[in-house]
Parts: C-alpha cells; structure tokens; sequence
DNA sequence: CCCTGATTCGC
DNA sequence: GCGAATCAGG
C-alpha cells in the first residue's frame, strides 16, 4: 500500500480527530501504526497540542549512533503560512467526578428481565474481574462498571472484551439484549 | 500486559 | 519517502 491521496487526507482527518496511530493504521489498512506515526511526522502535522506544559519529555535518543552532527539548528520555524489552522481544539475529556451519588447509573441492568444465565455469568466473572479504573480501560477491556461510583467500591471489569464489543463475552450478554421487555417507559 | 507517540536509520 | 525497530512513557 502506499500514501495515496486519499489516504493521506484520511490519516490528517483522524489524526486531527485525535484518533490514535493504530486506530488509523487499523482503518487505512495495509499499514502498520508505525507507518502511520512516520508518516504523521513527515507531514509535520505531529504534535497535536504544542502548549507543552510536558514538551521536554523526549529530548534524548540517540543509543545506537552518537555521532550525529546535528547540522539542522532550525532556530526559526517557517510555518507561517503553512498554519492556517487557527489551532488544535484539544477538548480534553475531563469528566471530574460528575456522579450524581445517587443510584442513576447508565444501563446498570437492575438485574430484572435479564436472562438468568446471563446473570449469573456475570456474577461469576465479576469476581474475576480485574477492577480496572477508568483511565485502565482499553479497546480490549471489559468496560463494565461495576459497584458505585461514588464510593471506592467501584471499578470495570476490565477482562478481555469480546472482540469489537466494549464488553467481556458475560457483560456482552446482558447489556445487549436482543431487544425484548425494555418497554418500561412508565413514568 | 496492554497501549501510546517519537525517533532513528536502512532500504 | 517509507516504515520496522527501537525507545520512552502510561
């Protein structure tokens, strides 16, 4: 494969969405997220958020060859025209701790009209939970909450989800029913 | 362990 | 230009 047009304005849309490299490698295909990240840099479109309180992170790495003469000072840097971008929206995620307290959590199956089996599953794997916290959670971790929110009893599940589902195989069962008695818009 | 991006360097 | 290998970090 190589950087078609298409592709390349595909990577800057994602990449600008803050899609990750994999994500987009995974989506371009053909392409690792090695080649993604390359070529992200040699488009000069890497850093998304230059308010760098953390810019200084990587300043060295240079184990193999140390004889780098470096010629390349670049003091000034001719992206005046090329950034017409006023700049990066970086709406971060920030989700203090916006929990009610209450019992309103999302979906919490109030383990009613769930299927019993399904249930009991979960019982059963919740205590093989790995009770992750929320910044644990990845593309291939159970992303069932468990417990409540506002106490430290509170935690995901956290094991191998079922792929493409957000879900481990049990929490897959219950949270996505076929659609049956979720008529309860009794109010 | 999983993942993230960054960098280097042979091709 | 490309991207695997590697590094550094979460």
């Amino acid at each position: 494969m190589s950087w078609t047009d298409e592709r390349v304005e595909l990577l800057k849309k994602m990449w600008g969405e803050g899609q990750s490299a994999s994500q987009i490698a995974k989506e371009l295909g053909g392409v690792t997220r090695n080649a993604v990240i390359g070529k992200v840099h040699r488009l000069g479109l890497s850093n998304r958020a230059t308010t760098g309180t953390k810019t200084e992170t990587k300043a060295k790495a240079a184990p193999k060859a140390e004889a780098k003469p470096k010629p390349a000072p670049k003091p000034a840097e001719p992206a005046a025209q090329a950034a017409p971008e006023p700049a990066t929206p970086k709406p971060l995620p920030s989700r203090k701790q916006i929990i009610p307290a209450g019992q309103p959590l999302p979906p919490q199956p109030s383990a009613n009209e769930i299927s019993p089996e399904a249930l009991a599953k979960v019982s059963a794997i919740e205590k093989k939970a790995k009770k992750l916290t929320l910044m644990e959670l990845t593309e291939r971790t159970c992303k069932w909450p468990v417990g409540d929110p506002a106490t430290d009893d509170f935690w995901f599940c956290g094991l191998t989800v079922q792929q493409g589902k957000p879900y481990c195989e049990a929490h897959v069962g219950v949270a996505f029913q076929p659609m049956s008695s979720r008529r309860d818009r009794r109010r």
